[in-house]
DNA sequence: TATGAAAGACATCATGT
DNA sequence: ACATGATGTCTTTCATA
């Protein structure tokens, strides 16, 4: 789909890492000219292999316990309610600031990561806003212990 | 534990949405002399309300279909199995590239968000490197088939 | 902490190998 | 793909309030 080489992965690795390296910095680490390291840039960018550069904020402004909820819709009688009413429970918790992600699975199933200052507030938020909603088969509560890979997700996903 | 005032906030939420934009183009967007921008950044960094500047891998690059498989591990006779065994699996989820994210919830489970071509390469990759593991209580595979919030967690996770 | 002005660093582009 | 240089823009610093 879209052929990159080394030096477009070892540029892409090194703004992954640190977006405000200067283009004569990348330059010096990969030992090419600036010239050429500016061209490949400008190259990902519209190839749309970097989509946009962004900021991760740090710990002092992310939730410190974080849970993965996943909740099971009751099938209703009349089909059509189904759809309508997982809509309406991922609209109502995208809306809310410390709901990080929200997404659904297959017709009657809608995952979301939910961030708190502790396990009680977390549980606390869970049993009133989402263990409350009415026509549920199942809720499942993950609380996040440890992240071994993907860790600066919470910071990149949590809300300012 | 960190106070951000409505500048500091607004600065942070520009950046997050293109963090490309230039000092002085901030300074314009909110009516502010360059210097005041320059010094609420160089603050924001100090206090680590930004941990650092990243970019997002476009969908060219991202895989087109992502599960999230939570997995739990038999409760061993040995206690102390449980944990080597659970941090057996997390590593070895870690090190493959497709996998995205790896976390533990309590002691016998473990999540994963795993990246694929499509559902059946995914399911595939599901059977032979997941569900083969010994000693599974259980194993949940998830499609994510629709992202409400949170979408563009794809593009930050994934490895170039 | 906020601001204005000035100096230095940088990206960008054109041209040529 | 790489080199070089010219140009304008941006960052950074510092003095001041």
């Amino acid at each position: 789909m879209m052929q990159l080489d080394d030096l477009d992965r070892s540029i892409l690795r090194l703004l992954k890492k640190d977006a405000r390296l200067t283009i004569s910095e990348i330059a010096e680490k990969l030992n090419r000219p600036e010239s050429t390291i500016h061209f490949r840039i400008k190259k990902l960018l519209e190839k749309g292999a970097i989509d946009h550069y962004t900021i991760l904020l740090g710990e002092a402004l992310q939730p410190k316990k974080v849970a993965l909820v996943v909740l099971q819709a009751e099938t209703p009688i009349i089909e059509d309610f189904l759809e309508r009413y997982v809509n309406h429970i991922m609209r109502t918790l995208a809306m809310l600031s410390n709901v990080l992600f929200v997404a659904k699975s297959g017709k009657d199933t809608v995952m979301a990561l939910i961030g708190g200052e502790n396990e009680e507030s977390l549980e606390a938020f869970i049993d009133e806003n989402i263990k409350t909603l009415p026509t549920l088969k199942g809720v499942h509560v993950y609380f996040i212990d440890d992240i071994k890979k993907g860790e600066e997700l919470i910071g990149f996903l949590v809300d300012v």
